[in-house]
DNA sequence: CCAAAAGTGTTGACCGTACACCCATGC
DNA sequence: GCATGGGTGTACGGTCAACACTTTTGG
């Protein structure tokens, strides 16, 4: 940093989180309506204050918990806004994160409290600020990540059937797979334990549930280049 | 952003940019010796602090001028970064941008000024502060960029050797590619215009130059998923 | 016994990769 | 005429994509 030639001058560094959810069929995005000025009212992101004795991260996570009530989220940065006049009463920066979780993990209660719904991804009402941009720049970089790493386990139950994880990931890029080469494909990563149960909710024959088997990934770390879903 | 819990804390917003170039053989980041404190004397990033009346790209263009004379450069937000005492005089949080630069248009006399220099991706001298991390993030996202859109001729002048590409995308992967497979993926994108040029500095034949279509490229925008060289 | 979802295999097309020789020219 | 880098084509294997029928069981 090159201290000699410009002011310092301080400002407000905010946090926004896109929190996104599975419905089992939908990709839903999380969004409350603002009991407060400006813009009280309107639809918005969760978010909050970058605090001095905080990182991003540990702002992203408290905020995240204070209004959904869940810990141990898998979150990732999407990237810092800093429009002059995106938010019209101060300057604020804002980084914003997006958040993976279980949809049906989600507290009701805070979810009353802070007048929060759920809304699929591809049908939101318009956003304060500059929300928009970031819904879509975290959708944007979800299904990027999705592309070499398995984070849409993050959205499922521990266990799921191979249905529910097709169309989650039908819903993530907006695409109809083939359940055939979608399974065999799957399978051929082996990171995926067969369980001896089904879910007989959706079907009479009832389909086997499957759990992700993070430690079968890790071993794999190597030699991988793209899940290609 | 919620607004009611929490007290809104100033702070100081740096950015900081990762300029990579290439000079024929590896790639390259540019790095100064601090003259000025803290850490004056070591090696660092050019950065500078967000203005009140600027955005983060902003900022980060007028930084990379200050530093090399250039304008109209390629660069991208790469992350934010906020550890609590990554700057150990004051809380402040930094923005990321990597650019891409022609290395030969980087001028000398600034670089004199601010005791610039060039260091090979693979083998820099340590970093003040966190910015090895930036450096290797930077690099990540160089790399991943660079596997679906075609960055790299930001990296050379508007006139190349199919060699010299090569050369380039060698060095940005770290990995060493097949002349004839390449040339022959490169040719069918039908983005780049074979000149009735040639280069005759490195081989008696000479070797015919190309230059990138931007314009066949943008045609093209649709059904484009990865480069994958 | 039937409706509804689950489960499973084969084939052809395409793409990635490996590989070796001739060409043009300046000295 | 020879050394040096430039330029090109083919054959194999693996992966992706398209495709349809049988199984299970609750009602």
């Amino acid at each position: 940093m090159m201290q000699e030639d410009f002011s310092r001058e301080r400002l407000l560094l905010a946090v926004d989180c896109i929190v996104f959810g599975f419905d089992g069929e939908f990709l839903k995005v999380l969004l409350i309506k603002r009991g407060f000025e400006p813009e009280m009212g309107k639809w918005s992101l969760v978010g909050g204050f970058l605090q001095t004795n905080e990182v991003l991260e540990d702002a992203a996570t408290r905020i995240l918990s204070q209004y959904t009530g869940l810990s141990d989220i898998y979150m990732e940065q999407v990237a810092t806004f800093s429009k002059i006049d995106r938010d019209p009463e101060d300057r604020i920066v804002s980084t914003a994160y997006y958040a993976l979780i279980d949809i049906h993990k989600h507290s009701q209660k805070l979810s009353r409290q802070f007048s929060a719904q759920w809304f699929n991804i591809e049908d939101f009402p318009p956003l304060i600020f500059d929300h928009g941009e970031m819904v879509a720049a975290a959708l944007k970089r979800l299904r990027t990540k999705a592309q070499t790493e398995p984070v849409g386990f993050e959205l499922l139950p521990k266990k799921f059937t191979m249905r529910q994880l097709q169309t989650l990931y039908e819903a993530i890029w907006n695409v109809t797979l083939d359940k055939r080469n979608f399974s065999s494909k799957i399978r051929s990563f082996n990171f995926l334990e067969k369980l001896n149960e089904k879910d007989k909710s959706t079907s009479r024959k009832g389909a086997f549930l499957f759990r992700f088997d993070a430690e079968e990934y890790d071993k794999q770390e190597r030699s991988r280049t793209t899940l290609n879903l």
